[in-house]
DNA sequence: GCGGGAATAGACCGAATGGTTTATTTTTGT
DNA sequence: ACAAAAATAAACCATTCGGTCTATTCCCGC
């Protein structure tokens, strides 16, 4: 890894919990240069535009987060196991500022095109995540054939985002742990 | 209501879809100008900030919001109407730019103290509007004892607003309609 | 219909915005 | 060790930001 790219990804780790936080609209140059220490110069020669800083930020965020996801999961060695090992995984989850799904995909819904797309690749991948692990468990016998993983991955998935921006607002870890234990419950009941 | 009154309300009527939209950050004093062909002057005769024209569009949006819902759930006789209406009604709602709650509650978490603390409540009165229903079940004996209100009903908020970024995002109703379809079916399993 | 107060337009303000350029310093391959 | 290339700081740019102020216009009670 040279200068350049030591440089850019420096900036990017330093500038993605701030873009996260404040959102894209809400941070501005002089915020990048404060939490990198960069003069505007050592920031444009790596980037070209503030709008390249925030995809590069996502994409760094989710990466981050959907390695740790899948680590989890991986931990496993049954359907049951992944399953509980990825809602714990969610559950120990300390993002600064939050799910970047979630901040990047509501603010980029009706404004920046390029971004939806971006947000739309995370959001389908982290269901899939939870399908793969329950249409496997199905293959394996170990769950009821009469679950319907699609459907089940997205009421999960809509179920935890949603305890996200409740936690976040209300400041507060209790519905995301009511909302955790329902799922997990749940998903006991089709087990075979 | 006076000129002054009906130029307020105008101006917030105007405001609030792009603000919704485009977020508080996003939104300049320009776009409001556009919006409501008014020049500067003619806005902050009306307001003291922008930060109040938001706060102001958040009330508005919510309130406009509340009142459908409401509606939808005085329709209704027993617990079971009462609650088909409130999601029927969820999945009706068209709000330009999508639901405020997640919006501003997005935006705010980590930089509007004040505006937190509005989202605050209108997620505490938006459970309650479900818990109101299951308790009130619950106690004419239409609904299982064994039910928990509280807890169904932060699931139940909790599905809907994720459901709403994932629709937003990914372009579609379907996985609003997956999730209503099986809260729905979850609801009709605790009637007795 | 007129007088007075409220409401508005638009010029204006300083600060901050995203972005460019240039001169200087650091890295790098040889 | 040195020359070329890359990376950086900082001055600079036009534009836009949120917000103020004053002169005019509009509306309403009389």
């Amino acid at each position: 890894m040279n200068k350049a790219e030591r440089t850019r990804r420096f900036i990017i780790e330093q500038s993605a919990p701030i873009i996260n936080k404040k959102g894209m609209a809400g941070t501005s140059l002089s915020d990048i240069m404060e939490v990198t220490k960069l003069a505007k110069g050592g920031i444009y020669g790596n980037f070209e535009s503030k709008d390249e800083i925030c995809s590069e930020s996502f994409l760094y965020l989710t990466e981050t987060l959907s390695q740790q996801l899948d680590r989890a999961v991986l931990h496993g060695e049954t359907a049951k196991e992944k399953f509980s090992n990825l809602l714990n995984a969610y559950k120990g989850i300390k993002t600064e500022g939050g799910c970047p799904i979630l901040n990047f995909g509501v603010e980029a819904d009706d404004t920046h095109p390029g971004m939806k797309e971006n947000v739309k690749k995370v959001i389908r991948a982290s269901q899939k995540r939870f399908f793969d692990i329950l249409a496997n468990g199905m293959a394996n016998n170990e769950i009821s054939p009469d679950l319907d993983p699609k459907n089940f991955s997205i009421k999960v998935f809509a179920m935890i985002e949603g305890a996200i921006l409740c936690g976040r607002v209300l400041e507060s870890n209790d519905q995301m742990r009511i909302v955790l234990d329902a799922i997990q419950h749940e998903f006991d009941g089709w087990l075979i």
